[in-house]
This record gives structure tokens, sequence and C-alpha cells, in this order.
DNA sequence: TATTGTTATACTCTATAACTATA
DNA sequence: TATAGTTATAGAGTATAACAATA
């Protein structure tokens, strides 16, 4: 039995399940691309997040990525040790940490971000162009609902 | 700044964020809506599945969700415990067991599926029919794409 | 020798409470 | 008092190795 026949061949319920596979099967490719760069997802999409905000403090990166504040502190420190960004006391609140890309860091970063479209072309080969934005624009639809429920039910 | 602005705004690389953020948040909605069932998103496709599939193995049963064979173990217990899965040695080989629903387990698993489906087309109302079934399709090319490369890279 | 289910284990990601130092 | 960063910790989910029973 194929992994997925017979359950979310139709729209019984399982939108969910068919993201989560396609989901993982997407992350995993994508962290194998990374290695290489001796980033993971969430390393790389911080690093991104940085690049094109120097200077923003982790309670900005913590809300543009969705991750807690504390396991934040890792993640930082991880590229911190890379020497991909520095981490220096905020001018104007000491309390903060401002978050800035080394010159590694941006060279790193672009090299990072071209595997990574080259990898998910291949991975969206078989999509046509209004496919493509009709995927983008319906993940896009889907998670602005799910977090509209969530703020709902809260 | 909004969680995703200026980051998977465009295809710079960010599908696989796009649609971590998105999966993630139907997630959450799908276990808020299934907690009324006692159920979670792990052990409803499962028991989904078995009612599909009566008489399935755990082995089959761990292929068709992805799940590793030891964690099915007590994904399969927790069915068991709850009443709406019996689970007994196969008659051709006793190594195998058997998974049935029960009578409670088909009923729960009716009901369960008509409020995920009602849930989902929640998520989905702001997509026209082209939009969800292109969302479909892609989900499915991505996965395909990745397991692909996947065992390319194995 | 190979496979089914199982146990034990470890690793990652995520979530919460409580602390500190600043504001 | 409120906030930024931190620490410690706990809970999912997932992965591998090794074992007993059976094929």
């Amino acid at each position: 039995m194929a992994p997925t026949e017979g359950t979310d061949a139709t729209l019984r319920g399982f939108c969910g399940y068919a993201m989560k596979r396609a989901f993982l099967g997407v992350q995993a490719d994508l962290n194998r691309v990374l290695a290489a760069y001796g980033l993971r997802m969430m390393t790389f999409s911080a690093l991104v997040v940085i690049v094109d905000n120097p200077g923003l403090r982790q309670a900005q990166l913590s809300d543009a990525l969705a991750v807690e504040r504390p396991n934040m502190v890792a993640l930082v420190a991880e590229l911190v040790k890379a020497g991909l960004i520095t981490r220096n006391p905020a001018p104007d609140d000491r309390r903060a940490q401002a978050l800035e890309p080394t010159d590694r860091g941006r060279a790193l970063c672009a090299e990072a971000i071209a595997a990574v479209e080259t990898h998910e072309a291949q991975l969206t080969r078989d999509l046509d162009e209004t496919e493509l934005r009709a995927l983008m624009r319906a993940l896009a639809l889907v998670e602005r609902a799910a977090t509209e429920e969530e703020t709902r039910n809260a």
C-alpha cells in the first residue's frame, strides 16, 4: 500500500496530513542541502532574516521566525559560534542584544540561498507557474486562517 | 514585523519555511478539533487507515503513515486502550498483530472525519476550487519529488 | 537467514516557569 | 511594573540498535 493511497486522494479531511508528509520531505531535503554549509532549516532562516534586517534584536527575530525566546538563545549562539553573526548589547537598550551579520555570514548566506533556490526549483519542477503561485498563495491563506482560528479559540 | 514579511513573499528559497508555518498552524488547529474526540493528528490518521483497511498489520500501518515501527507500538496501544481498535495475532502469521476497528472506533472515526472536514473547509474557505486542486496536487508532487531526491541521495 | 513486534534509548524541536538586569 | 535575555526543564515526535518469537 502506498503511503497515502486511499486516504488523502480525496479531500476527506486529509489536507493536514498531506501537508505534513510534504513538509517533512521538503525539510529533510532542505537540511541535506544546507548541511554543506553547516546550516539547518532554522539556522538558515534565522541567518537570512538577520542579513535582511541587520541590527534587529533577538525578540524581533523570535517573532519573525515564530520561535519562543528561550529557544532562540541556542540558535543565536550557534550562529555566533560559527562566525556568521555578532551579538552586541543594543546602544539604546542595554537589555537587548543587537544581531549583525559578519562578512562571512553575508557571503555564506548568499551561497546557501542560491543552493536552496536550485533545490526548490527541482522540487517544484513539475508545477507550472500558475500552480506554483497557487501553492504559495494557498500556503499563506491556510496559515492565516489557522492563525485566526487559533486566536479565536485562545 | 509580520512573521514572514520580506522573507517568503517571493520564492527566494522559502517554499520550505512557508510550508512549515502553514503546516504547524494547521496541525495545531487540527489537534484542537480532535481533542474533543480524545484524538491527535497521528491517532486520528491511524484510526482512519484501520477503519478503511480492517485487519491490516502494524508494519503495514507503519508504512502507510510513515512512522517507524517502534513508534507505532505506543500509538496502537493508545487506540486499544481507548477501545477504538482491537489487536489480535494474525491467523496466518503468529508474529503479526491484526488491527480491527471496534464499533465504537468506527462511529468515533466517522464523527471525527466530519468535524475535520468542517474544520478544513474553514481553513481553505478563501481558496477557489482551482486553487484547492492546485494545492493538493502541488503537495503530492512536492512530496514525490522530495522522496525521489531522498532516494537518490541515500 | 529474514521479519514482526517490542524495549530501551537518544536526539531534535518545542513550550513554560522562573530568574537577572535593565527599563 | 514591564520587558529582554537567560536558565532549567518537560513534553512531544522521531530515529536506531538489539532482542524474542516466528517465518
